[in-house]
DNA sequence: GTCTATACATCGATAGAC
DNA sequence: GTCTATCGATGTATAGAC
């Protein structure tokens, strides 16, 4: 990108170290804070730097907060995607399923960072469009279509429409998890897990032509 | 609740009529800007007051943030429970399910106040978690109860477990909703709503025990 | 390249006239 | 009960020394 050759090893670009820890700064600001109610004063001292640095290395807030969350949604794809691939597909679907289900639930749940991160999404998806569509196309997209081509490779699941079926079970797993963590809604409208991921496999793979 | 009685009729008591003012006015510039970036200034000018008379009205920001949310979680309460009633719940499941599903879409994709609101809800639920539960415990929990009044009082569905069903149901459209609109994914994991409402339905009408 | 110091706007909230 | 005027704090962003 730059020219980082000639002179010597320090101090010939701007460090790119800094700017490393300016984007982790910041991350855990917007994280925590949401967009509007984070400062440029909180940032720099979250990452260890001077306000003016900050503003050396990014235009100004919104240009730094649109790279923190490409950053975010490049760091949570392997999250995504590795909920499908390490695991032994060559079992029955209703086992693979219900691991895949159980699998993703744990994760999120645990991930109080990612919770966060979907918070920001939807509530700043109406100020940055940009941004939703961004976790639209690297996440949710990538996600639908690796789960649409499990459920086509098994045509065993007599399953009459593979696309509309991942929204189903996609949907069914976003749903629950923000009910009952990120909407506070555990102990309001209580349901184990096992109950849903059953019903919902059964659903899945109980179909009759 | 106050005492407007004694003395002429104007002027007896703080007016009803600009707390409303108010209130309609902060609703409109939090469910645009959110609550960090919604100048209690702004509010005042959209409520045509000053903003003496805001604070003389609601204590501080918060309150009125709080108030405002409120009001909303009132007022869709009727949006969420009037998609149930209406109609011929006497038909076979299968026509009342697609029924009510295609209503409650039509109904969230045609209402911005009500994305917005959804996204508010969501955005502040890690700094205001007792909205989050209002909005479980008056909106999410009636509409999951009188869902699952409805599987239950039909035990031809041959529905194992009712209350998880209910949530496959509410999550796959609420996931749909705020896939395709809020987060602007409708160009880029296109999804036609016939073909989403008739595999969900099919799914949960063709279950065999 | 990074700092301190600062410019200038806007924030939430209140005092005091009427 | 509602207004105008204003307070102190804090916001984004930048100038200038090093």
């Amino acid at each position: 990108m730059s020219h980082k050759t000639i002179s010597k090893i320090k101090a010939s670009t701007k460090s790119a170290a800094k700017a490393q820890a300016i984007l982790q700064g910041a991350m855990q600001e917007f994280l925590v804070h949401g967009y509007a109610a984070t400062s440029m004063d909180k940032v720099a001292k979250a990452a260890g730097v001077s306000k003016a640095t900050v503003y050396s290395h990014f235009q100004d807030k919104e240009n730094l907060f649109n790279a923190v969350i490409q950053d975010l949604v490049k760091d949570k794809f392997q999250t995504v995607m590795g909920l499908e691939q390490p695991q032994s597909l060559e079992q029955e679907p209703k086992i693979v399923l219900a691991a895949m289900a159980n699998r993703m639930l744990a994760n999120v749940t645990s991930d109080r960072i990612f919770q966060n991160f979907i918070r920001i999404i939807i509530g700043e998806s109406g100020r940055f469009p940009e941004l939703a569509k961004a976790y639209v196309n690297n996440l949710a997209k990538p996600a639908i279509a690796t789960l649409t081509q499990y459920f086509k490779s098994h045509p065993e699941l007599n399953l009459e429409d593979p696309e509309a079926t991942v929204r189903v079970m996609i949907g069914t797993l976003v749903y629950f998890v923000m009910l009952q963590e990120m909407l506070h809604g555990k102990d309001i409208v209580p349901l184990e897990i096992d109950r849903l991921v059953k019903t919902l496999t059964t659903l899945i793979t109980n179909n009759q032509a």
